[in-house]
DNA sequence: TCTATGTTTTTTTTT
DNA sequence: AAAACATAGA
């Protein structure tokens, strides 16, 4: 135990400085060291300060080394921004301890006792694509009707199982009266089976695994259980079945658990999250101390009666009464507008007011609550000139040309990864078409062992035909040789290597088609992110666990996400569009899950609100454009619950909400028909049909810039082109990443003066 | 085996 | 409206 070092062995002072500030709830869940403890924390109540004060008290009471210390969050990121500020609190950093995500948490046991479940140390972590394709496969080799049971919701079932920690054998029994279709079960049994002949495993498997292996050799559990003194989890309202399973073996000798959540923020039900689990705590942990955390030092007064009126419609909460000392502010204010555009274009005003007031970007937030809901913003933004940014958009490690690149580079690495040389074998195309893969599966198949390996006998052989053999034959003579290169060279050069000698680079070089050359350029970012790893497994870990983006650099932009992306942060002022029925709550959520479905979205609205530190700001639209048709749109039932003394309409443009208005209060909108037609309830006009023209989205700004043919420029939306044509003010330019577009000459500047 | 054409669906939220 | 998908023909 190196740990010794870091802490010599005095006795922490009377009053340590880190206690200071907390009010007594809080000093209490930092001090309640001894046994389980569930912590009931509301929005804004300084939560995670009681997290990391509770962990560097328990590091400088010298109570535990840092490696008997299990820490859980929710994403990577809360894992480490929880490292900095300890890392502050104590005045020095923290090494060796078991703090992440439980999925990374997860794979680490699970590489150090992978034999135990039939996998190797080495096992890859599949995406989603590769679970598809794999799905994909089995059931056509099943022959399941691939209408009926398209690919996504086979793979949701089985992950919902997973969710809920059941392996194959387990769902037989638990689930045998419910689910009308074995042949999914059957299917369940064989996706598992094909992952462990690929020595791969999915997300759900990772902790599925972990039980599985906890189950199996006691005597490991044992020790994980002696060697995890203290156990903390954050936002367990968002845990599910399995991960709590985890946590109640590991926490069953010492007992020190301590989980922190709030039921009223639970909004990953689809993803298996159980808020029961809340309430279970004290059943399986009895004599658990149980504090709530209840004064909010976030927003203002208005902003947490709103939000509270509105969670009041829930049903089965444990119940938390939000309160501040805080005596100002301003009402919630709810905003009408004609349409997606004009909310848009409201919502860019009140940002240039906020500016001129001396609010900055940062402390501004528009969150949604779907992901397309981003794009009227963003182009009502470049238009405006705000700087933004959209968070949690298409990531890095997914688009399809570094999953290409990653795939040579696993299947190198792992000369049985299965899916890797399926995705690439006849990337860039060498003439091995779908008859030879299904040859090849079959031969794989009967044999029982990896695709790879029968590709490497066959070549051999005479089973191929001839061209299909020669090509194959060339392709694994690649594959090996650059195995021997791995040996000596240094990854990043071999990964260039590689993406030249396979021909993927001149694939995409010879392509035409407008988003190539973005694509070399996320493989050429790829080759330096690689460089900063010392080994390939090291990345290749990096790369399947850490799935968000790096955050860019410190600058004043305001934020645009999705209301689950939101959860954990928060901001000056938050913009609220798009509470309209049909959209918010999603009929979706309606659909699948009743009323459980409404209570989620309820608390997605509750989780949007409580973000707000100074002001929030609800908007609804009176049509959308949904499919490229337009629906007419009622206002959310969440703003009739919003108790009216807290809020404060401010409609635009003679918009007049339908029956008297959402404030009145009581109103019931029906929920069933939001979409129908003239007169369908609302007193809404219908969109007018002339096209208006946009006067404000003429630019203003940088009038007579001369752009001549050829000269490299840079878009805020666009990114860098190349101008094809000018045409007075108006441009055509081939955008490296966005395509050809005709754009006005005031909003690109030349490259060289970007940034 | 690859390409062109026609048909269908899409947009809920993500470790 | 666009993209993704499936089918048929070269």
């Amino acid at each position: 135990m190196t740990e010794s070092t870091l802490f010599p062995p005095d006795v922490p002072p009377a009053q340590p400085g880190y206690l200071a500030g907390l009010n007594d709830r809080q000093r209490d869940a930092v001090l309640a060291l001894d046994g389980p403890v569930l912590v009931l924390a509301g929005a804004g109540t300084g939560k995670t300060r009681v997290l990391t004060t509770r962990l560097a008290h328990i590091l400088a009471s010298g109570l535990a080394w840092p490696s008997q210390i299990l820490a859980v969050t929710f994403t990577n990121k809360a894992a480490n921004e929880m490292k900095e500020r300890i890392a502050h609190l104590l005045g020095r950093p923290v090494e060796g301890w078991w703090l992440g995500t439980f999925h990374a948490l997860a794979a680490r046991i699970l590489r150090a006792q992978a034999e135990l479940v039939g996998l190797k140390p080495n096992f890859t972590i599949v995406g989603t694509d590769d679970q598809l394709r794999l799905v994909k496969q089995l059931i056509e080799a099943e022959g399941l009707d691939s209408q009926r049971w398209p690919s996504r919701v086979v793979l949701g079932i089985i992950e919902r199982w997973k969710d809920r920690g059941l392996t194959p054998d387990k769902v037989s029994r638990a689930e045998m009266a419910e689910v009308a279709s074995g042949r999914i079960l059957d299917l369940y049994h064989a996706y598992q089976q094909r992952l462990l002949t690929l020595n791969a495993c999915d997300f759900g498997d990772l902790l599925l695994h972990n039980l599985t292996i906890f189950q199996k050799a006691p005597d490991q559990l044992a020790r994980y259980q002696s060697q995890f003194r203290y156990i903390l989890v954050d936002e367990y309202q968002d845990t599910n079945v399995a991960q709590y399973l985890w946590l109640r073996a590991l926490a069953q000798q010492h007992k020190n658990i301590c989980c922190v959540g709030d039921d009223d923020q639970s909004v990953y039900g689809w993803r298996g999250a159980e808020v029961e689990n809340i309430l279970k705590f004290e059943k399986d942990f009895p004599g658990a101390t149980i504090i709530r955390l209840e004064q909010n030092y976030r927003s203002t007064p208005h902003i947490l009666a709103a939000a509270s009126g509105l969670i009041a419609h829930n049903e089965g909460r444990l119940g938390k009464t939000l309160w501040t000392d805080v005596n100002e502010g301003e009402k919630v204010r709810v905003l009408g507008a004609w349409d997606g555009a004009e909310e848009a274009r409201q919502i860019g005003d009140e940002v240039e007011t906020l500016q001129r007031r001396g609010t900055e970007l940062k402390d501004i937030a528009i969150l949604v609550r779907a992901g397309f809901q981003t794009r009227e913003f963003e182009e009502r933004f470049i238009t405006l000139g705000i700087s933004y940014r959209v968070i949690g958009g298409p990531r890095f490690y997914e688009r399809q040309e570094i999953r290409d690149a990653l795939a040579y580079l696993r299947l190198i690495h792992q000369p049985d990864d299965g899916l890797a040389f399926e995705r690439i074998v006849n990337l860039p195309r060498r003439g091995i078409g779908d008859t030879t893969l299904k040859q090849l599966n079959e031969l794989a198949r009967a044999q029982s062992v990896s695709v790879p390996e029968v590709a490497r006998q066959v070549v051999t052989t005479d089973e191929l035909k001839p061209a299909a053999r020669r090509a194959l034959g060339s392709f694994m003579n690649d594959v090996a040789r650059w195995r021997g290169l791995a040996q000596t060279l240094h990854h990043a050069e071999l990964t260039q290597i590689v993406l030249d000698e396979s021909g993927y680079t001149a694939m995409w070089q010879a392509d035409k088609s407008i988003e190539a050359p973005g694509r070399l350029e996320n493989l050429k970012e790829l080759v330096r992110a690689l460089e900063d790893f010392d080994s390939l497994e090291g990345f290749l870990e990096h790369v399947s666990l850490v799935m968000e983006n790096a955050e860019s650099g410190p600058r004043d932009q305001l934020s645009i996400m999705t209301l689950h992306g939101a959860k954990g942060l928060e901001f000056d002022v938050v913009f609220l569009p798009g509470w309209e029925e049909g959209l918010f709550p999603h009929p979706r959520s309606l659909d699948e899950n009743g009323i459980k479905g409404l209570e989620e979205e309820r608390r997605l609205a509750y989780v949007g609100l409580t973000r707000a530190r100074r002001l929030a700001i609800i908007c609804h639209a009176g049509s959308r454009r949904i499919h490229n048709q337009w629906q007419n749109a009622l206002p959310s039932r969440f703003l009739a619950e919003l108790p009216a003394a807290h809020i404060e309409r401010q409609d635009h443009q003679g918009f007049r909400p339908p029956q008297g208005g959402a404030l009145a209060g009581g109103l019931d909108w029906p929920a069933r028909s939001y979409g129908s037609g003239f007169g369908g309830g609302g007193s809404y006009p219908q969109r007018r049909m002339a096209p208006t023209i946009d006067l404000e989205a003429v630019p203003v700004r940088k009038s007579g810039g001369v752009y001549p043919g050829g000269m490299r420029v840079f878009h805020q939306k666009f990114g860098y082109g190349k101008v094809l044509t000018a045409e007075g003010d108006k441009l055509e330019i081939a955008f490296d990443k966005a395509g050809v577009k005709k754009v006005m000459a005031g909003f690109v500047v030349p490259a060289d003066q970007a940034g």
